[in-house]
DNA sequence: AATGAATGAGACTTCATTCAT
DNA sequence: AATGAATGAAGTCTCATTCAT
């Protein structure tokens, strides 16, 4: 008989509050994540996302102690999705070229299956970043972002199939500037969205290719 | 005799007065840049431009009809002031090499000197293009710019030394992604800004060389 | 034997289950008492008494009607302790003397034991008062303590040892005016707590005793 | 001609709005006044305030940072006046004998005057001074009219008028809480106002008079 | 043209109380 | 009896805009 089995009437009743109390939690966050992307932080009220999420208006602030820390919520729940498609496909990569394919194709997926979470989670994070004067900047999900794709860049320095020349760490933030215009972009403006992607990939990859090495990196 | 000279004191009054008036908008647009870059939108009152140009609070509405119309005209003015920038130094350029170098300078240097003003520009226009719901999106500071990149790029392709599998209007966007990096990065995280201008106008340009070029846009 | 190792299991059941609910409420109390004393009745919420109580936040309401119910049954503890203890000090009482003496040093001891209890007690009785419509004005702790000195003042006046000319319910009133100076006076400020209790004694005796049995009275 | 009559038109215009400012600033102060003596520090909203004093809600803003500053002012403004009344009484006593009565009538007729205002000071500044962590406590009313019966009594020692083993502060602090007494009081309970006058002053004289003056004090 | 006092809709947040478990 | 998540009315305060001077 597993332990599971003896759930004491106590542990039932706080289980299943436990249960309830996460469920709120969680239909807060997907309401602050749907409003901020669809309006932004400064036309997103706390009393809109509760009502979005089938709670009383108090409600709100029994899991963030104020809008601001909701939408930090949201920016790290975005960022941690992000962070977890990536590092998951860089795991199934063996060569860099593979890598470098494959950060750009999970980037522009995200950013396309979510459009506008990188947009507003980066446009708060501007609006809030002036609030923190204690000097603790705290990293913005581009910051993050951006580091990853050091990594690879890095990786790909080392094994000669991108400009030595290169800081990494600028580079990275450059090509994150690039997939971000996915984001920023407005979709109706830019088309046929593979043609889109197509040329982004493309310069990206010409942009990083030490001499020699195209054709490798050819798309 | 200039036409200056011949006013006659009742003109003289309206000329001063214009003056004054002028002087007056000059003021606060310079106020209304100088508290959007460092404070953003929302955390700039009509009132505190007001009181940093010196004038009265009423005054503000009397060259603006309204707050937003204020950040437009804020928006409109580096708008200009990039578009001038760019369209005189292309002007000086000869050869293909030259314009992409200039824009590049151009735009960095722009950059570098109004820290915030892209930033404060682009983030407040997102803010507001949600408000244009008779779907006459204002076109933005960012897209005016990408709007010069292209003609320079198409350019390029005619002249055969920009890769011609590229759409100039997509390129051009992502390469003033890239160097608007340059407003967006953190100043102190960057550390060395000639480090850091020197690897995104090589990442650019090797991005944007076709093939056998490489050589003549070397840095 | 006692009656209480004669209670069946049922009867130990309810027992324990009505110690425990006179446990719960004997907390919820103390720590109202506590908190109502360190931040006043405004800024003590229901939640924080039962946080310190140790209890759920639904448990307060099983015990009291509301946040004012619990305040008055505060005060009403705080009166009938004081109560208690000047009745308890009035019947050793001989002389009339004593029995003056007797009620300021118990007056006096208690508010130098239960600092601020007074204060609390007082301020909130007159944030409530108004919510009395009816006009059953509810007694307060002062008015009771004030009563009793009435009595002894009375009391000394039959006797001779007091001006006949006083009307004792206010004289009563104003001695303890005097003596909840002892608690309304910042500790701090006052310094040596004895010296500050002999020179209200001596006030108070003074302000009482009546021609020609200050001496009796003397200190 | 008086420079008064050459006011120019911006004069004027300021000098009027000064008036208008001015005034905005004394209704709301009359209305704050009243609000909280009739109704208590946390019963009385800005927006009543306002709306007593004829403004609208966000006028309040204007002329106190907030609801505890517009406080303060109150208690201060009440203070200045009761301070401005025992002052203007002290100027013209000659005698000991004739600064202790002037202070008692004073201070029994503003409180008579003014009934609540000395309630409602006292009260609300007890909720204030816990908000206050830096460690300067404002002096409250109290304070500051306790500190004119010190001067008075430290005099009367001098003159050998009152006992001369009293701490002026302490015995000047006690004399006050019997006055305030009458504010304290709920005017319907005490009845014949004379009556209660009459022997609340004879009992602070009474423990006032050093021996053998008692005559000189008699009322 | 210029001013700045005045406005009030509306934002964010708290907290006494209820109720399903 | 006990719990604590949920509630929403109500409070304090801000700020874009107007208007009398």
């Amino acid at each position: 008989m597993s332990l599971q089995t003896k759930i004491t009437p106590q542990d039932s009743r706080s289980a299943r509050q436990d249960k309830r109390k996460a469920d709120s939690r969680q239909r807060l966050l997907a309401a602050a994540r749907q409003l901020f992307v669809e309006r932004g932080y400064h036309d997103t009220r706390p009393q809109d996302i509760s009502r979005l999420a089938g709670v009383g208006h108090g409600t709100f602030y029994l899991y963030f102690s104020d809008k601001q820390a909701c939408f930090q919520d949201f920016v790290e729940q975005a960022q941690e999705e992000v962070d977890a498609l990536i590092l998951a496909r860089l795991a199934t990569c063996k060569t860099h070229e593979q890598r470098v394919y494959g950060v750009l194709e999970v980037s522009m997926d995200f950013v396309k299956e979510n459009p506008g979470v990188l947009k507003a989670a980066w446009a708060g994070h501007q609006l809030m970043s002036r609030d923190n004067p204690d000097g603790t900047t705290t990293p913005s999900i581009v910051d993050q972002w951006a580091a990853r794709w050091a990594e690879v860049i890095a990786r790909g320095q080392k094994a000669g199939l991108i400009w030595d020349d290169y800081d990494p760490r600028i580079i990275g933030y450059a090509v994150l500037m690039v997939t971000s215009a996915v984001s920023t972009g407005d979709p109706e403006v830019w088309g046929d969205r593979e043609h889109f992607l197509t040329n982004l990939t493309r310069f990206v990859l010409r942009g990083l290719a030490a001499p020699g090495v195209g054709n490798a990196l050819k798309i």
